[in-house]
Order: C-alpha cells, then sequence, then structure tokens
DNA sequence: GTAGCATGCTAAACCGATTTAGCCCACATA
DNA sequence: TATGTGGGCTAAATCGGTTTAGCATGCTAC
C-alpha cells in the first residue's frame, strides 16, 4: 500500500545538482505544469489539491533538486526583486559603509542587487541607470551620486540634495554636524580655525559648506577666506587632502585647527601638517567628517563627525522598498533627515598656550 | 516623395522615457518583429535587409526610445551576461579592493554582477552559489572564502587553495611574500619575531603560516611558540590584533619585531604596543600583510606586503569571463600565482640597540 | 518557359516560468 | 431526473524577446 519512496534513475540523481525545469518535474510526476507550479509557490489555488499529491510534488522537487529559473519568474511576473546601486567608487570608505548598510536589508528581504560605480565619469552616471531598468530593476540607489534625470522606478539618493520627482533623498544634518565640529573646537579655545571644503562634484560640499558658514556665525568664529582650501580632483586618496593643507601652510597664516570636508583629506592634511613641524594635537587640532573604518585607526584617532552610513544604506533600502510594495502609487518621503554624531579621539586638543592670548 | 520625418504622437513622445516592447515597436514600423530584432542586433542574417529599412527601423527605435527588455534576452539566449561575487564583507579593506578591480573589468565587457556577503556564516555560503545560478549567473567569483562544493559554472576563487573540480585558484605567492618580510626585518637585525597568525576560518591562514615557517628556516630565524598568537573572532576589526598583541606583551618574552596576518591586525597591535609604551619603529618593528589602502594612511606608515588586490580582481575577472566564453569545454587553468610586493614605510626600522648585543 | 536563386521579409516556435479560464467527475439537492 | 457545486486538476495564453523555417516576388540562366 505505501510504495516505497520513488527512486531516482542513476542518472536523476547523478545530475541532482543541475538545474531541471519545471516542465520536467511535472512529466516526471505525470502531473501538469500549472498543478507543480501551484503547489510550490503555496499560492492559495493550491488549496484544491489533496495534501497527499501537494507532498508528492514536494518531495519530487526536493529530490530532483527544481529551483524555478529566477529570470522566467521575472519576466512573467513582471517582479525581478533587484535593485540597482549606484556608487562613484567601491574601494572606498564612505560608499563601502553604505553598500554593506544596503546589502544586509536588501539579501534579508529577498531582494539581490546589481551594482556599479561611475567614478564621477558623467557619461556613466547618464548611462548605467538606463542599463539596469533594462535589467529590469524595481528600484535604484544612488549613493553621493547627482543623478541628472528622473527615472521609472523608484529612486533614494543617499546624500542626494536635488528635489527631483520621484526621488527620496536621505541627507545628513549637516546644520547639526558643523555645530557639534564648530563648537567642539570652541570650547577647546580655538578661534583661528582653517577649513578644506569638498570637490565641486560631490554632492555634499555645497550643503555642508553652507551650514559650516552657518554655524561659525551663530558661533561668532570667524571665517577668513584665506584660510579656506577647496578639494580637487578626482580620486579618492589621502594625497588630496595633503596638497590642499600644503598650499594653506603656505600662506603663511596663522591656525590651530582644521575642519577637513571628510577623513580622507584630514588624514592627508595631518601628514602635511606633521611635516611642516606642526604636532596634532599639541599645535594644530584637526577634525574630520563621515567616521570611515580607518579614522579610528589613526595615531592619534581622529576626531571626526560620524555619520550614520550603515544606518544610512539600511535605511535606502528600506525606503526603496516600501516604495516599491506600495500597494498604488502613494505619496513617499521627499526627503529623511539623519543625525550625526560626534565622535571626539586624539586627534583635537585645547588651543595652544602661544595662540591663547589673542 | 522625401516623406518628413515621421512625427511622433504626442503621447509617445512624452512618454519616450518609458519602456516600449519589441512588439509595439514593430508594429509602429508596420513590420515583423523579426526584422527589427534582427536589425537591432545587427545579426548577419540582416544583410538582405536593405539599408533604407534598416536605418528607418533604428532610428524609429532611437525616437521611440526602445530597448530591449534583458530578462526576455536572456532567457532565450540561455545568457544573462551576469555574474556573482561572494566575498566575507563588503566594508573592509581587502574585498572591496578586490571587488574594485572585479567590477571593472566586467563593466567594461558587458557584464554585471551581484554581490553576496556572507559574513563568514556557513549556511549563507552554502546558500547563495544556488541562489546566483538560480538567477542565471554565468560564472562566480569567490574573494577569500572556501566554497564546499563544486558549482555548475565556472568558478574564479581569489585566494582559494582548495583544489576542486570546476575551480580556478588565484593564488599570491606566499612563500614569496613571507621571504620578503622576514628579510627585511633579518637586514635590519631582528631576530626576536613575534607573529600573529589568521582566523581559522580565512583561507589564507594555513599556506601564509606555512610560508612564514619556511622563510623563517631558511633565514635561520627561530620562532619561538610563546611569540605567536592567532586572531580570534569574526570582525574585521583592529581590536582582534590589539587584543592578540596584548597577550603577546602579557607573556612578557622579549620581541624586537612583530609580523602581522594582516594590515588591519598590524594596526591594532601598533595600539597596543604603544598602550605598553613601546615606540614604532624604535623599540618594535611591525610588519604587516595585503597593504589595504589605510596602510599608507597610518603614522607612521605601514611597512607591509602588498598583495596586488586590484589586479587580482581585474585577473579575476578575466578568468571567469575566459571561461565562460571559451568555444567548448577546454582546459581550464586550476591555479594562477600573483606575485606580492614589499612596501617599505616607517613601522619598521633597526632593531634597538639594548637588543642588538644578544 | 521554367528552374534556380537572391531579396525582403513573416509566421511560428521557443526560453521557463505564472496565471487565467475552464473541463470533467462525483455528489448533493430540488 | 435535472441542476448546481466543489474538488482536482489541465490547456493555453502570457511575459518580451531570439531564432528557425519558409513564403512571395522578381530576375537570371538555360
Amino acid at each position: 500500500m505505501a510504495r516505497s519512496k520513488p527512486t531516482l534513475g542513476s542518472k536523476a540523481q547523478k545530475n541532482a545538482r543541475e538545474s531541471i525545469s519545471l516542465k520536467t518535474l511535472a512529466e516526471h510526476l505525470g502531473l501538469s505544469k500549472t498543478a507543480v507550479s501551484l503547489v510550490i509557490n503555496r499560492v492559495p489555488a493550491a488549496k484544491s489539491i489533496p495534501h497527499r499529491t501537494q507532498e508528492l510534488i514536494r518531495a519530487a522537487a526536493r529530490e530532483l533538486n527544481y529551483r524555478p529559473n529566477h529570470l522566467a519568474r521575472s519576466l512573467r511576473q513582471q517582479r525581478s526583486y533587484t535593485i540597482g546601486v549606484l556608487v562613484p567608487e567601491i574601494s572606498e570608505g564612505y560608499a563601502a559603509l553604505v553598500m554593506s548598510g544596503i546589502e544586509d536589508h536588501l539579501l534579508q528581504e529577498g531582494y539581490f542587487y546589481f551594482v556599479v560605480s561611475h567614478r564621477h565619469r558623467n557619461e556613466l552616471i547618464e548611462e548605467y541607470p538606463l542599463l539596469l531598468q533594462q535589467r529590469a530593476v524595481e528600484g535604484l540607489v544612488a549613493v553621493d551620486t547627482a543623478l541628472s534625470e528622473g527615472v521609472q522606478v523608484p529612486l533614494v539618493a543617499v546624500s542626494g540634495h536635488r528635489d527631483l520627482p520621484g526621488v527620496t533623498n536621505i541627507v545628513l544634518n549637516h546644520a547639526r554636524g558643523a555645530t557639534l565640529a564648530l563648537e567642539h573646537l570652541a570650547k577647546l579655545g580655538h578661534r583661528q580655525m582653517a577649513f578644506i571644503k569638498g570637490q565641486e562634484f560631490s554632492s555634499d560640499t555645497a550643503v555642508r559648506w553652507d551650514s559650516v558658514r552657518g554655524a561659525a556665525t551663530e558661533l561668532g568664529i570667524e571665517i577668513k577666506e584665506r584660510l579656506v582650501g577647496q578639494l580637487e580632483g578626482e580620486s579618492s586618496s589621502p594625497e588630496l587632502g595633503y596638497q590642499v593643507a600644503r598650499k594653506l601652510l603656505a600662506l603663511g597664516d596663522p591656525f590651530t585647527a582644521l575642519f577637513a570636508f571628510n577623513d580622507i583629506s584630514a588624514i592627508g592634511a595631518i601628514q602635511a601638517l606633521r611635516e611642516a613641524g606642526r604636532r596634532i594635537p599639541e599645535d594644530v587640532s584637526v577634525v574630520g567628517f563621515d567616521d570611515i573604518q580607518s579614522a579610528a585607526f589613526q595615531n592619534p584617532g581622529l576626531t571626526t563627525v560620524k555619520q550614520p552610513l550603515r544606518e544610512m544604506g539600511v535605511l535606502a533600502a528600506q525606503t526603496v522598498l516600501e516604495r516599491i510594495n506600495a500597494p498604488v502609487k502613494q505619496p513617499y518621503p521627499k526627503e529623511i533627515i539623519v543625525e550625526p554624531d560626534f565622535v571626539v579621539r586624539g586627534s583635537t586638543g585645547p588651543v595652544p598656550r602661544s595662540a591663547r592670548e589673542k
């Protein structure tokens, strides 16, 4: 009565690792593709299929190692469970941290994602979103990348600042970040501060600089034009910060603190300062921005405005999925603001005695 | 006679950004899907279609912004132009550098890729390759990840050491790396050396340690068991190296040099050494491994064995594509060896006078 | 005058799933 | 006895492309 478990032919067993199609599986079972598909996907319509049959189907699927072809399924369902992620560069601390947050949430929710890095080349920034949409991504996440045009799918921009239709921007509260940094330096007695602005192309540059000026005014700190440098060049190496710091030093105007656009440039600037004989933090206090991994590895540790980069990645992933899965075209958030933290490490200290009397 | 360029209805124009199907395009042109497809893909069979028609087709495709659905194409052609990349973690220096090399080459060749990170969790290491194959990847690249089973598609393992069917391993010449490091230290006069081995799960741990022992023997350097520590724990933070260095210091056995498993742990170890009052490099010389970005950002810069990580990524991508596109089942390389470099920075120096007489 | 061939296409199958519509049978009900 | 009604399925359409096979037509060669 109880038929023994059907043993598969040696061929089937040997090829168990190979992919088998729904059709083959259905034929093997003597059932229709429909029936098998219904059961495998546990759709409500399968309720009219008796338990016994369902079990047979599932057992055979397991045994033959059936795995539905995702392409075919996506094509039919018009759902790919795939997201596109656009970053300037992978190997850099900032994007890597955001990505790890994105990945965490997406994979957990059963989505996969394509990554493309454009290295700030405009034609790629234009082309990749199109290529990704051709590949049927259901949404896009752009990290530190100013997309020029609206796209057909939900788009979440981490550190995006443009108000475009269809875009949700995830932005740091830069005003708060600037205030935290300047307050910290002011409390330590610093008045003569130098600054490094970001590259023109970085989407945070303008906002952050406005925030710094706002905070400076608020705190009664004067910003001298001659003590303001700007990063130049595509790369994301400390070399850029090094160059800017050298220029600032060459001008000869005194300063006891330096607030850099990001950690990478702060690290480069420290190198330049040291070469010029300035000790950190005894002669010059340095504050970075981002809190990338190597900020903590520095010696002394880098005091910095911490962006919750991983969390911003998670938030971006959550938001894009919410928008994708919203029942109808609902209103979506245009902007989500996250709060910075301030991490005090060894690169900042009290203003040196020599500069104190001023 | 020369009909003016057909103006598209305002609706078509307005929706130009929306995706349009081959069928729609063909109907718009009054031609068959076949004809349009042949021309768009510039297949040889299109030679029987006159130039005039071809131009009409291409013009319409451009105008209506036709972009073939990649899913449909992949399904029919049984080619997805997609690779799966398996890494332990994205935000870590090692994997990020390799990935940037992989990406560079893949995108250049018109392939996209999925990234998944498994964080050393075994069930994910098992499951992800299957999920990726369900998504029809044509090949896999595994970075610092020991895959247990053969897969159905070409697999290239960066820093893989197991000899599995279907796998190409890309490995560093570890013997050379170890020799470079130990020779450097020996020339500086160091004899009492401490070592930090990698975690058990890291695929490089065993090979590298064997190489270190081999090189030590060759150079007549004695390795004391009590001066050998091992990283423990999943994370990739310097904290792990810090802990190991503390243990080594606690044992009290003197050493003037430390060779760490990687840069991250070297950075942590330096922190511990400094806290114990040892200056780098005056009291202890430290050598890392990998040459991740932050190695150069350290102060002093970290002397290290440089793995050509980016190049290894490019090589992995090249190899996997070559294997995919090989005309028939050809023999494929089982192993590709790359050479390390040695980068001398400030973390190493001559053995201290006090230890020299020994 | 017609076989043969090139030209310029098209119809239909196919990739591998999901999904809609509906068939057949047994049983209950009027 | 005719009429639902639910159970247990299946056939066929569909997603959007590519690819195979082949159909007219007109011209050339014999």
